[in-house]
DNA sequence: GTCGATTACGTATTACGTAACAATT
DNA sequence: AATTGTTACGTAATACGTAATCGAC
């Protein structure tokens, strides 16, 4: 077998034409390299190279053994990636949620009930996908909007939110107890994009010409401080004390502004969360 | 990158289960070993291994990392031999016949005019065989029995061979000048396996029940002197001095036992091997 | 003179072996 | 007592750097 230090300096050599330049590249010595590149030939038994005076170039075996130390390598750094990252994986807990507020609403029950484990989070608007996600194991954990008919998936009732919209106290709609999608229907509002499937129900029943959507929570805020313009918002994010003086926010009365999340796993999965699992339970009852 | 030595030592300890099976199939020590694995799992940043007391584990990505290390390792092989192969085919002319005769009579020819190359020759009983050689580059070199009408391969009449039959002066047939395939039927036949297209164009016409096929040249030489079965012979056999005492040799009338042989290689590489035609040429035209 | 490769020599790294030890069986 | 792995230490192999040399442009 050829050790590794050979071929990554052959396939320098090889891909840079002189060892002068992969001797740069490599941070050694020339004599280093040529001494390696004989090294190399003697020990698989054959001339790799064309030298003349003060030129060195590849012959015929040295393309084919350039291309074949390439694979090595290759298969070499993959090794070394797909051993890091399953070790990560083991050490690490991937919850996928189709809204924002319920990843922050967990994090200090999964960090007390996960020790040991890194937490990664991500929004994915579609309860599709995050289910997928938990079948492929790309994730440990989810929190979904609808209850999956899936017997290989672990589900409990977990956090209701309400829709609301908040507008300044002089706007028209301001003196209603509550509002519709239909009567925001060609008001301007703002959002931000990373909401979850939030973004799907507002698009169902809003144009987009009529949604202002920002690219981040900044952007947001500082449009609501700037503007009187309304904005979303949800009695979780209230509860929060996100509240903007000289506001008012009104419910939205339809069914799908009132979602239910659900934390899932696999089944299979069940027993690893258990603890997550019933610290979230009576942490619900007691909410 | 991780030396390859780290892993042929990890691949070994994973197969074998312990450092001291290891060690002794590596012939190293057990102290070099543990530090091997050691080092690996520092370079890798993983642990690799379950250790209590005095036993060694792989864990779960110990045993992911064996996997992979067995592709590097592959790939690594793999390379060797390649480059190995490719080199010596550079250096190799690899010439295949369809009959035995052809091989030995060009064997002073192919030596002189292609200096430096190795010789490998191999027996084909088909043509089709030895054009699809020539063609994927298993072959440089090729003796047919039939002209081949592809504008590919560039073929040069060779030499021809006339089959007889030996028999015991006493023999009923042996007073015949000439005898065909089928004055040969229901004779018992002695031949040997390595023939070429010849065992081809015996079966034709001659059951297989009849021929009494011998491995090897010993084992039908012995037969020759131990019984008085007839045998096949050629005339180029019988000019190089093939001739058993008390016999007499009776050429075969059929057409089928006369072939004329070609020299062929692809038409692309004809410059290669000028000097060979023109040496065989002129060797054809003095006989 | 500059660029690029090789050779010769000394040095620093490091992989290995030996010996001693620890912990199971 | 025998088996298996680890630690400590010295040694030997070897990969590397420096300096000098050679040839070509």
């Amino acid at each position: 077998m050829i050790e590794t230090y050979l071929l990554e300096q052959f396939e320098a050599v090889a891909r840079l034409g002189t060892l002068l330049a992969a001797s740069e590249e490599l941070h050694v010595t020339q004599p280093s390299l040529s001494r390696s590149m004989k090294k190399l030939e003697d020990e698989l038994g054959v001339s790799l190279f064309v030298r003349e005076n003060s030129k060195i170039a590849l012959n015929e075996t040295g393309r084919l053994a350039a291309e074949y130390a390439k694979r090595a390598l290759d298969a070499n750094q993959e090794m070394i990636d797909r051993i890091i990252m399953f070790d990560r994986s083991l050490k690490t807990v991937s919850l996928g949620s189709c809204a924002p507020f319920p990843i922050n609403e967990l994090m200090p029950a999964l960090q007390e009930n996960l020790p040991g484990k890194a937490l990664s989070t991500e929004l994915q608007g579609s309860d599709e996908r995050l289910l997928n996600g938990l079948k492929n194991h790309m994730y440990q954990l989810a929190v979904l909007h609808e209850y999956p008919e899936d017997k290989a998936i672990y589900c409990q009732r977990y956090l209701e939110e309400k829709l609301y919209i908040t507008l300044p106290e002089d706007h028209p709609l301001a003196s209603k107890k509550a509002v519709s999608f239909d009567d925001l229907k060609g008001l301007r509002i703002l959002m931000t994009a990373g909401v979850g499937f939030w973004m799907d129900i507002t698009l169902k029943h809003l144009s987009e010409l009529d949604l202002l959507i920002q690219g981040n929570m900044d952007a947001l805020l500082e449009l609501i401080d700037a503007s009187s313009l309304p904005f979303f918002n949800s009695d979780q994010m209230m509860k929060n004390g996100d509240i903007v003086p000289g506001r008012i926010s009104l419910p939205i009365t339809d069914s799908d502004a009132h979602a239910t999340f659900w934390l899932a796993c696999l089944a299979s999965e069940q027993q690893k969360y258990r603890s997550l699992f019933s610290a979230v339970r009576a942490a619900t009852i007691r909410i």
